[in-house]
DNA sequence: TTATAGAGTTAGACTTATTCTAAGTCTAAC
DNA sequence: GTTAGACTTAGAATAAGTCTAACTCTATAA
């Protein structure tokens, strides 16, 4: 999934079929934050996505942005990233990778996973099984 | 700096000494914040702090609260910890040390920096420098 | 001591990310 | 084609956190 369309071309025929295997009814407003989402690797927010989808001549509600990247997050399709205090920033990098983020910019940029080898993960919690493991470095100017 | 007192006890008084060692004046309501804070290691919202200084008799306002847990992060004495999307929380543990965080529970717990061996911290980015490694292992139930 | 400048506190208004509601629209199965 | 239920929407609601402007306290100087 990995199709470099842009916006402004007509929704490209693999998304709706990669829609559809997830188990996700394609309408025209999941096309077209898929497409954001997915022809590129970035981190958005919900406003981004917001802003993006309605700078084409497609209109998109704020409410539909959430639901839409709520149900892509429950599908496994985008990764909640937390480490602005503020807001969500929505990961379409799903393979294990972490983080950098600038405190003075508040941009975040990838870290692959070769790049920080996590010796071991501790005994977890009883009860409990592992859902994620991530990393944040955080940096500052200078 | 571990008093353990409880809060209905008299203000102690190294937590007074403790606080304008670290130039900040000690107004009574935030020796009311400090001693939940600095007499346990755990990790509050600020709603928790809230609930905590104002179920004793002293009263301590929202706005104050969120003054106080600001200042302390300024001068190092607590940390942020990001992992909930909805609310920060507070760490009086300002060692360098990790989080399980149970997304069914909420509950936050500390890793110690032995358990989790980071090899090596990438390149960072050009122009800027390090501020802090964290990890969150986030642990769902079963 | 007392006066005073400025630091700290406060109620409540405000902001803003996100969620909810309830009414309308679309999709897909029959 | 109908229809049930899934989807979308505007706008109201929620909730964490910030701001404002008036009041109070602290600490220093006289
Ligand atoms: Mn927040
Ligand atoms: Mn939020
Ligand atoms: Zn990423
Ligand atoms: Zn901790």
């Amino acid at each position: 999934m990995t199709l470099m369309v842009r916006l402004s071309d007509c929704t490209p025929p693999g998304l709706a079929a990669f829609l559809r295997s997830q188990k996700v009814t394609p309408t025209a407003q999941r096309l077209n934050i898929a497409q954001i989402l997915f022809t590129q690797h970035a981190h958005f927010s919900a406003e981004d996505v917001f802003n993006e989808v309605n700078k084409s001549d497609a209109v998109v509600s704020k409410a539909t942005v959430y639901n839409t990247l709520g149900l892509f997050v429950e599908r496994g399709l985008i990764k909640k990233v937390l480490v602005d205090p503020v807001k969500v920033f929505y990961d379409s990098n799903v393979a294990p990778h972490h983080h950098f983020y600038d405190l003075d910019s508040g941009k975040i940029q990838d870290i692959e996973p070769d790049q920080i080898s996590l010796k071991e993960v501790p005994d977890l919690p009883d009860g409990t099984c592992l859902a994620s493991v991530e990393v944040v470095v955080r940096v500052r100017k200078q």
